[in-house]
DNA sequence: AATAACACTTACAGTCGTTGTAAGGATTTG
DNA sequence: CAAATCCTTACAACGACTGTAAGTGTTATT
């Protein structure tokens, strides 16, 4: 049976959902721990997770970031407010639907079973800046296209992902290539690591890997500077609700 | 550029719409032949359509569940009543996403994005009766898990999938494997098959491939006692002919 | 500027999965 | 029962992927 996580601070509004949803047939788990509810939610990897935007401690905003960046687990955004502001902003953030809370119970299933189908069968698609990657075939789609990465360049893909932005070391990828890092040649690692990058860069990827001189490597984007202004425009917004 | 497509027969709604999304980076194309809608959208072949629900001569409703039977075209459906019911019945015909008419711009632009952005690269991956094939690197996604066919297995399903739940004649298999129908020993095509059966079956897939003896092969759901009585009379349809 | 350490490139042969062929067995039709 | 058709299995050829090896390019430090 589906498992649908419930984030909401009203109590009655969270009873209704609770109630709504397990006559819909899904098992429904609530998190009223609001600061630590990213990790929570990960650690649950629900298939589901409905989020409220005014939270007590903390926003929808933030936890829907955080859970983006960490996981691909679908997120269904509930506001009170008809305001398209808090909409836009979910959907920058990544949330992949929006509801307004004073909603009839149909509305609330249809809207829950269409996001799970929609995130069927891909839930082991991991998001890239600008594509997707299956980690269990390592089919990769970029640009309108669909490419399927020889093994080694997809795990290799996998673990660099795995680390977003930060670095990985050349043990770590060793492991996720052969399991062990003894007994092999670094330089099949350096051979593995060119192919990769040549695939990008003849898939017009948006993403570079980056040599971390005697440690390991790292995936940079190629126009980065844009991405980090947008993300303190998106802070100082929520400073002010 | 991203091409949109919009039927709406309110010519103030539709022109708002064209501005809106003009503005908004679109190219934006009309449809006012309602009745035929479904087959113009299908050869416009749109990055994106937006239904109205309420046409004159024909239903939005009809116009989505016909492209989606044939298509995998997003489709965006507007509706200027707040009914669930509209929502509830355009979900199942396929919508992807559902809007009511008053509607401040932002918000359509906020959901034409996401929703392309949710498309974004699935062009060519094809709906199956619960599952997804992806047409290019022939990759299957059933049951929350992926796998690679082999091309020739992939190259079969795709046509296979084309025919629907019509019959596909050798020929037609025969050119999808090898691009010609001469020169090739119809075992060839036998064993792929049986190699495409093994591997459906092992995937616990919900349709089976059948034989039209003498004539081709077909896809067949599981759980259907409708489609084994279409079956008798298939076959003794053939005889009488 | 020179050297050492590190990163990159290229070519080649071994390995594994996929494919067409062939032969024989099973099923359906009349 | 016989003929036609469909199915199964095994096997060798082919191609893609991989690790090895050797050599070239780049960076950092003195």
């Amino acid at each position: 049976m589906r498992r649908i996580a419930v984030v909401e601070d009203e109590v009655f509004v969270r009873e209704e959902l609770c109630s709504i949803l397990s006559k819909g047939g899904y098992t429904v788990e609530t998190v009223t721990d609001f600061e630590h509810a990213a990790k929570i939610l990960l650690e649950m990897a629900p298939d589901l997770a409905i989020l409220d935007i005014n939270l007590p401690e903390t926003s929808g905003f933030q936890i829907c970031q955080e859970l983006k960046s960490k996981s691909s687990i679908p997120v269904l955004v509930l506001t009170s407010r008809d305001q398209a502001k808090d909409e836009l902003e979910a959907f920058e953030l990544g949330a992949d639907e929006f509801l307004n809370k004073p909603c009839r119970k149909e509305r609330l299933l249809a809207r829950v079973s269409n996001i799970l189908k929609r995130f069927e069968g891909r839930s082991n698609l991991i998001e890239g800046q600008g594509f997707l990657l299956d980690s269990q075939t390592y089919t990769l789609y970029v640009n309108n296209t669909s490419v399927i990465l020889p093994k080694n360049q997809g795990k290799l893909l996998v673990a660099l992902l795995a680390g977003g932005a930060d670095m990985v070391t050349t043990e770590d990828l060793c492991t996720a290539l052969w399991g062990t890092t003894e007994f092999i040649d670094e330089n099949a690692l350096q051979v593995n690591i060119t192919r990769l990058k040549k695939t990008m860069t003849s898939l017009e990827m948006p993403q570079r890997i980056v040599a971390v001189r005697g440690l390991g490597y790292r995936l940079e984007n190629e126009v980065s500077q844009d991405a980090t202004a947008q993300k303190d425009t998106a802070r100082t917004d929520e400073v002010t609700t």
